[in-house]
DNA sequence: GCTTTGATAGACT
DNA sequence: GTCTATCAAAGCA
């Protein structure tokens, strides 16, 4: 696993990855790449902010972010330090610590405990004050896949209003913990 | 210092 | 399928 590879690249060899926060793990399912500056749809395109330093620091971080005051979404730093780039982690299928992600999210279908990109924060226990840290296996920990997924699907991303109709979502086809396909209001396409 | 916006999720018609 | 809650960071005056 190749860290440093530019984020559309990196994004479909993330899938089927374990990603491990403290007592949960998950098995990505569904991911985004945001290629930083050279992506309008990216928080940082537009250059460094204190929120979005970390993105352009070195790869193997998570970045952290709030969204609609409620919601946490995680993100896998990648690309060369100095690069913007990003997977967002969209979904996942919790592997480990069920009892403790069933907990945080009150009790939903096993299938929904880390489906969509608030869920999945929610479901490893991830903050804003969690943004930065390094995936060097103390707390959080990015454990390779074993064989590669069969069936990858690619498609325009979620949820965003610029730079929509860029297919960089990708997902494992058929999988039931794939947040079902929702398309941004107000959406440029 | 103030105003606008957002990489959503869940409830409601 | 459509509508809205809710707040921090970004952007602007």
């Amino acid at each position: 696993m190749d860290l440093s590879l530019p984020a559309p690249e990196l994004a479909p060899h993330l899938l089927g990855c374990v990603l491990r926060v403290g007592d949960v793990a998950v098995r990505l399912t569904e991911v985004e790449a945001y290629a930083g500056e050279h992506d309008p749809a990216s928080h940082a395109w537009r250059g460094p902010t204190p929120r979005t330093q970390v993105m352009f620091g070195p790869a193997g971080h998570l970045y952290v972010y709030r969204s609609m005051g409620l919601h946490f979404c995680a993100n896998i730093v990648c690309g060369p330090d100095g690069e913007a780039a990003a997977v967002l982690l969209r979904a996942g299928e919790v592997v480990d610590g069920v009892e403790t992600a069933r907990a945080r999210r009150g009790g939903v279908p096993d299938v929904r405990l880390a489906r969509g990109p608030g869920c999945l924060g929610q479901a490893l226990g991830l903050t804003t004050a969690d943004s930065g840290a390094p995936l060097d296996g103390s707390r959080v920990a990015l454990a390779a896949r074993e064989h590669v997924p069969a069936r990858i699907r690619s498609g325009p991303r979620v949820g965003i209003s610029r730079a929509a109709d860029t297919p960089w979502r990708f997902w494992l086809d058929g999988d039931p913990t794939v947040s079902a396909y929702r398309r941004s209001p107000g959406a440029t396409a």
